[in-house]
DNA sequence: CGTAAAGCCTGACGCTGCGTCAGGGTCAAC
DNA sequence: GTTGACCCTGACGCAGCGTCAGGCTTTACG
């Protein structure tokens, strides 16, 4: 360890900040740190302004940000770490969050595995997809980005008046049925409401005759009861209350 | 599409999964997920078995486990997807305390430059260098991994009983300095305190003799205010008593 | 039935942040 | 002067794909 002007060889400053001599050699090519000398012999020797600035860099790295960004903030003259550092909080955020959905997803699937002593692979897929992307809308938990382009290409299919009017008839089919809880099952009202049901359904389905796949997709949601407490779409107790009907 | 054994070509398969081509070709490779039959001119073919178990590792992916395992989980006859989740879990906890560590080392140190307008490079080190191993003692959150090889160095070359003897007259004085915080600087008592102070000094720092840069980085610590709060290490208001006595 | 578009094939390089050789010079001490 | 510790450059490898390039297959349309 020499004390001239630039005490360091490379493995000593190495050593000294607890990184590889491999790190410095590649934060030396990518221009982040690069020794202030050289020896004779081609040795690289780092002084004390070089050994603050790979501080610096350390401290970047440790709060995530990419080499290349922080090689660009630290050159830049008026360079705003503060602002980077902000952009990197949130999306450190967003990751934590992520991952303590994956978390719970594991979670639970240890926990039902544990309970019924079976493996349920519909039940981790469901957790594991809920997971996945539980950041966007309902949609996007519960069907495939090509189900979801498929959705789409229906409804430029489909007359938006049509859309209109079955979305306007199960709106209020559905508050109709909820209206009259304890209405008989065997009475000619539930059987007006079952016939009125079966029609709409009906009606509906038939749009999605060219797309089996999303009928399928969207009978495995409800079966998963992936809907329940979106008021918009049938409830289990309403599509209860009309199978008892239907059976009276 | 066809509907015969192998209803899916490869991208199909991968808009009906939402993943790309690419990573289909990629499993694979892998042997992750291959195409149970070909065409005849060599596309691949997919039937509903390798849907299954393409559901399957991607569930697992979303889960955080590589591909690699993914691959040795499914294709062992008993494979233990519990076990593996179990350990799984555990690293995902492990890396979400260690996100949400540099979430708030970056909020103390966008916090303090906030109310400061000052950006201080030592202290988003001290916060960075804390989120980085917090997990661990004091020691590695103010030293570095060579400094600290250093420190067990020394201790392995001096005598137990020497540094058991050291530690003791430490604390036996600091005792004493804080036990009379209204003593006077220039009394005898005080004067006293301060040579066992310097000769406590010599002799402790004597051991530190092969280690040079050791000292440095006790000193900067000490300076930076590292060891404030810890009661078996001299605190600021020690120093500066000491400090007081030895000039009055 | 022919052709064009869309889809597929293999192969290869790129990215991030280094780890890990290989094959060779340099530096300090004895 | 020689040994051993250190250093150099160059290159491949890792995970998990993205992204061409150059060429074949399949399908839909006329």
């Amino acid at each position: 360890m020499n004390t001239g002007p630039h005490p360091y060889r490379i493995g000593e400053l190495a050593a000294r900040v607890g990184v590889s001599v491999r790190t410095l050699h590649h934060y030396d090519r990518l221009g982040l740190v690069q020794p202030s000398a050289r020896s004779e012999g081609g040795y690289r020797l780092y002084g004390e302004h070089d050994f603050l600035r790979l501080q610096q860099v350390l401290t970047l790295r440790c709060l995530g940000l990419p080499l290349r960004r922080i090689r660009d903030l630290l050159d830049s003259e008026d360079f705003d770490v503060a602002a980077s550092l902000r952009v990197q909080r949130i999306a450190l955020r967003e990751r934590i969050e992520e991952l303590q959905r994956i978390e719970s997803a594991i979670g639970s699937a240890l926990d039902t595995q544990e309970r019924s002593g079976v493996w349920d692979w519909d039940l981790v897929l469901t957790a594991a997809a809920a997971a996945g992307n539980s950041g966007g809308n309902i949609m996007e938990r519960y069907y495939t980005p090509e189900q979801m382009a498929q959705f789409a290409e229906l409804r430029a299919e489909t007359p938006p008046e049509e859309i209109e009017a079955v979305e306007r008839e199960w709106t209020a089919l559905l508050a109709e049925v909820r209206a009259s809880p304890s209405l008989d099952p065997a009475s000619p009202e539930a059987k007006a409401l079952v016939a009125r049901w079966d029609a709409l359904q009906e009606r509906t389905m038939a749009h999605f005759a060219s797309k089996p796949g999303l009928v399928e997709a969207i009978g495995r949601n409800y079966e998963a009861g992936s809907f329940e407490g979106m008021d918009r779409a049938p409830q289990a107790a309403d599509i209860a209350f009309i199978q008892r009907a239907r059976e009276a």
